[in-house]
DNA sequence: CCAACTACCTGTTAGC
DNA sequence: TGCTAACAGGTAGTTG
């Protein structure tokens, strides 16, 4: 699943080969790949202009020369792949784009969770769909205190905290669990019964854990196809917690836990991870 | 306002 | 063998 690691990586890669090119073609394949969009997409993007490719937790943008963007969220499957025309032969193909610079952009996404929406930007050229997601945790202004302050507000449960992408953007249902074990923390603890460096520490094992999985995804991006498989093909041979039930605890030797909490699965050590 | 819950989706796997 | 059910989970919208 692609968290912000692996969108991080996907960014790297359309960055490298699909940024000052314009659009010169665009199929939408299936509806639901574009849902929210008012009109047709293809007549609305081709001819614009991408400039480069940002992001913010697990949203990705095209910035185009007007003022717009090419929102785009990979969902849990989404793929984009950059390649010569008729490189992609995936029966998922959802949205196909090519560009004067003579490649071809395919979006793919078997489970159709993730969407590309053409947009407008706020002054700072975020897409107005996400001015409500938060700074992510790798970003240079991300504000550790602030975050661990408004975390630490919540009555809610510290992993809901962390899943809740207005506070903290980027971290899914992998980093979470793996944050937590790092840091020691049960995963069902309300936010605000824990200490404000409990909080800190949380926040830094959440920068420590992408950091790494960052550094094992994002090694094999200079090749035409852009790899957003970073969790479940470099990174998971270091994964502590996440699905990794009935196996020891890398620090205790406690069997990992697996529990069924807020329709998600959530994998903790029931010795270790006591605060 | 806040927290918890549900719909959306399809390929794979487990169980009978 | 063939069927059904469970499972994976990010986000938006709804409910309490």
């Amino acid at each position: 699943m692609p968290e912000l690691p692996e969108v991080e990586v996907v960014r790297r890669g359309l960055a490298q080969h699909l940024s000052n090119t314009t659009v010169l073609s665009c199929e939408v394949l299936h509806p639901r790949a574009n849902r929210g969009q008012e009109g047709p997409l293809a007549p609305q993007l081709i001819g614009r202009h991408i400039t480069g490719w940002n992001r913010r937790g697990k949203f990705l943008w095209a910035a185009l020369d007007d003022g717009h963007a090419l929102m785009v969220h990979l969902g849990m499957s989404g793929q984009m792949i950059v390649g010569d025309p008729g490189t992609a032969t995936s029966p998922h193909i959802r949205i196909r784009v090519q560009c004067d610079n003579g490649r071809e952009l395919c979006f793919i996404d078997q489970r159709t969770f993730g969407r590309w929406l053409l947009c407008d930007t706020d002054v700072e050229g975020t897409p107005v769909p996400a001015q409500h997601i938060a700074l992510d945790p790798l970003d240079p202004s991300f504000n550790e205190l602030e975050t661990a302050r408004k975390m630490r507000a919540s009555k809610a449960s510290i992993k809901s905290v962390l899943l809740n992408q207005s506070l903290i953007s980027g971290v899914g249902n992998i980093y979470a669990d793996e944050s937590l074990w790092a840091a020691g923390i049960k995963p069902t603890r309300p936010a605000y019964r824990l200490r404000r460096r409990d909080i800190l520490n949380l926040i830094a094992a959440v920068q420590e854990v992408m950091q790494r999985a960052l550094a094992a995804g994002g090694t094999s991006f200079d090749s035409l196809y852009v790899n957003v498989n970073g969790a479940s093909g470099y990174f998971s041979r270091s994964l502590n917690a996440y699905g990794q039930t009935g196996e020891p605890c890398a620090r205790c030797g406690t069997p990992i836990r697996r529990v069924a909490f807020a329709n998600r699965s959530t994998h903790y050590c029931p010795t270790c991870q006591t605060l």
